[in-house]
DNA sequence: TTGAGGAGAGAAAACCTTTTCTCACGCTGC
DNA sequence: GCAGCGTGAGAAAAGGTTTTCTCTCCTCAA
C-alpha cells in the first residue's frame, strides 16, 4: 500500500495525492476529500523511512542507560514515551551496562538509523555514561546522569526533596531527627545531607553507609544502643534503608509511627507500599523528568532554542503511614 | 558524509563504492581496499533509512509490553537487546499500560517505521495484550504473554520450576513442605501448584492468596497457629511472599533455614538478596527468554521457517541461604 | 588479425515520499 | 478579442543506497 496505490485508486497523480493527504498545495476541495477517503479505505500509511530520508527527521530518538535494574530508567522512559507518543516519536531503548564498547555500538547503530536525538540516563547523578556524546551530529539531553559542560542536563532537586522530608517531620512535631543514608561519595547523598543539616541542625550525626536494608538495621542498632536520648524520627537516604530501619525498630519494640516517624527516599512503590507500615517517601518525579527530557530533545531536534545548563526538577512528598499525623495538604 | 563523498574521494563511481564496501560485485582488489580505507578515514556510515527503503529491512524491532514496573519486561528486554545488537538490530520499547488505544498508536507507529517484527510481552502468562497483533504485515513473537492460536509463543516452564524447588527441598531432607502462593486464577499459580502436588503429595494444603508480603505473613500465621505438626519447608509463589514468610517465621522465633527452609520464585535479585537470610529462589530465565524471542523474530523476519506453538524454556534454581544445606551441584 | 570472452567499472533504475516547477485551461478586464 | 492571471493538477527532482545492466578494454586463442 503505497501512495502510488492511493493515487491510482483516486485517479490522480502521485503529487496530487501527496498534497491532498498532507493538506498542502492547491486543489479542489472534493479532490482532496476523495483522495483522503480512498486513502483511509485502502488503509494507506506513509512509509516513515521514505519520509525520513527526505525530511531528515526520523521521528525516532534513543534512550541510552546503564541502569540495569531499570529502577530509575523505567519511570524516565515512561515519561519520555508519554510525552513523545503524541508527536509520533518512538524510542529506542539501549541498555549499555557499563561497557564503553557496547555503548559505542549502540550509539553508532542509532546514528545510522538517523535518530533525531539522544537522551542519556543512568543510575547516578554524579557519574557519566561510559561513552562520549559530546560531539554527536544530533542533540543530546542528559536526564538523571551527569552531562558534559555545555549540555542540557535535567535532574531532581535532591536538596529540596530532603528539605521537604525534614520539614514534614518537623511539622509533625519531631525534633530529634536522625539521617541514615548511603555512601558519602554519592553527590546526591551529600546534597541531601546538607539540606537535612540546614533544617534539622546538627543535634544528630549523619550516618553514611550503603544502599541496603542491612545498613538500616545496623544503623538503628548503633543509635539505639548508645546511651542518651533517642531520635523521634529518621530520615533515610532511600527506601531500602528505610525498610531496614522500620524493621529494626519494630524488632526492638519501638513503634512506627507512634514513637518514631520514618521517611524514605525514591518512593519505590513496590517496596514502600509493602513495608509495614507503608513508607512515607520522597518521589524524585522521574516520570516528569522523562517527560521534560523528551520535550527538550524534541525542541532541540526541531531547531528550537533551549538554554543549556542544569535544570533541577522538584521532588514530591508522598505520604503513607510511617510518619503518622496529618494529611499532606494541611 | 554519504556514499557520494566516498566515491568522489576515491575517484570512483557510486556503484563501485557501494560494491566495494559491501564486498559484492567484481573489481580490482586494490580499488576495493582503497575505497574501504577512504570510507573509514572520512567516517562514512551508511544511512539506514535509505538502505531500509530499498531492502525492506529496517533492522529495527518493537517490544510491546503492559508491564509497568518492568519487573518481567526488563530482563526480557535485556535478553532481546543482547541477542540482536550483534545483528545490528535496535529495539523500540513501547509501554502500553492496559490501554487499547495507546497500544494501537504504538503498533501503528512501529509499522510506519517498518519494523522487521514485533515481540509482545507482558506481566502475566495467561493474559493477552489489549491490542490485536494477529494479522500484522510483520512477524510477531509472544514472550511471557498469551499469544494467538497459530503464533509463536515463548514462556517459562513454571511446572518444571516448581518441581525444581520442591525436589531441592526434598533432597535437603524436608518432607512437610507447604506451598503459599498467589491468586488461583493465575495460570502459572495453578501450574506451579499442580507440579508441587506431584512431588510433595497432599500432606499440606496449598494456600492461595495475593502477591504480597502481607499474605506471606498471614499465611504463616494461619499455619503455625493451627494445632499439629508444622511444615519444615515452605515453597512460595514468589519472592515477595517468601520475604513475608521469612520475616513472619523470624518473628515467631522459627529459624530459617535451620528449622524451616524457604524457597521463593522469580529470583527478583533486589528483593531476594536483601532478605535475611538471602532467598533461594527459582529464576524463570527471562533473559534467555528474551534472547530466544529476539532470535526467533529475527529468523521470521529473514524468512527462515519457525514452527509455531508454545515453547517452554526451563527455570533454574538459584541457591542462596534460605534453605541451608549443600551447594546445588551435589 | 580477428573474434570471443572476461574483467573492471560506470549508468541508471528502484525504493517511497515530498516539494518545486511547469503546464493547461478558463475567466476577467480592458 | 486578447493579454494576463488564478486555479487545479501533473512532471520531475531530490533524498542515499543497492542492484542490474551496459560498456569498454584487454587478453588469449584460432
Amino acid at each position: 500500500m503505497t501512495i502510488h496505490d492511493v493515487a491510482a485508486a483516486a485517479g490522480v497523480s502521485i503529487s496530487t495525492a501527496s498534497k491532498a493527504l498532507n493538506n498542502t498545495g492547491r486543489m479542489g476541495a472534493e479532490t482532496r476529500e476523495r483522495v483522503k477517503r480512498i486513502a483511509g479505505e485502502i488503509g494507506f500509511r506513509p512509509n516513515a523511512l521514505a519520509r525520513g530520508l527526505l525530511s531528515k527527521r526520523s521521528f525516532t530518538i534513543g534512550l541510552l542507560t546503564n541502569d540495569t535494574y531499570g529502577r530509575f530508567t523505567l519511570p524516565v522512559m515512561a515519561g519520555i514515551s508519554e510525552a513523545l507518543v503524541d508527536h509520533g516519536v518512538s524510542v529506542f531503548l539501549c541498555a549499555i551496562e557499563d561497557d564503553p564498547a557496547l555503548g559505542q555500538i549502540h550509539v553508532d547503530a542509532m546514528l545510522d538509523k538517523q535518530v533525531d536525538g539522544i537522551i542519556a540516563s543512568g543510575k547516578r547523578l554524579d557519574r557519566r555514561l561510559p561513552v562520549d556524546l559530546s560531539s554527536l551530529p544530533v542533540p543530546v539531553v542528559y536526564a538523571f546522569t551527569e552531562g558534559t559542560p555545555n549540555s542540557v542536563t535535567l535532574r531532581s532537586d535532591d536538596g529540596q526533596g530532603a528539605r521537604l522530608a525534614v520539614e514534614w517531620l518537623a511539622k509533625l512535631g519531631r525534633h530529634r531527627i536522625a539521617h541514615i543514608t548511603g555512601p558519602e561519595d554519592f553527590f546526591s547523598v551529600r546534597e541531601r545531607a546538607s539540606a537535612y543539616r540546614e533544617v534539622a541542625g546538627d543535634a544528630e550525626p549523619v550516618l553514611y553507609g550503603i544502599w541496603a536494608e542491612s545498613w538500616g538495621h545496623e544503623a538503628v542498632g548503633s543509635i539505639w544502643d548508645r546511651p542518651g536520648e533517642k531520635p523521634d524520627a529518621v530520615f533515610c537516604g532511600n527506601d531500602q534503608i528505610a525498610r531496614g530501619v522500620v524493621d529494626a525498630l519494630r524488632e526492638r519494640g519501638v513503634r512506627v509511627p507512634e514513637d518514631v516517624s520514618v521517611v524514605g527516599f525514591d518512593n519505590w512503590e513496590i517496596l514502600a507500599a509493602q513495608t509495614r507500615p507503608p513508607l512515607t517517601s520522597i518521589d524524585m518525579g522521574l516520570k516528569e523528568l522523562g517527560r521534560e527530557a523528551g520535550l527538550t530533545v524534541l525542541a532541540l531536534a526541531e531547531g528550537r532554542p533551549v538554554e543549556p545548563g542544569v535544570r533541577k526538577l522538584p521532588c514530591r512528598l508522598v505520604v503513607r503511614q510511617s510518619c503518622g499525623g496529618m494529611s499532606p495538604t494541611e
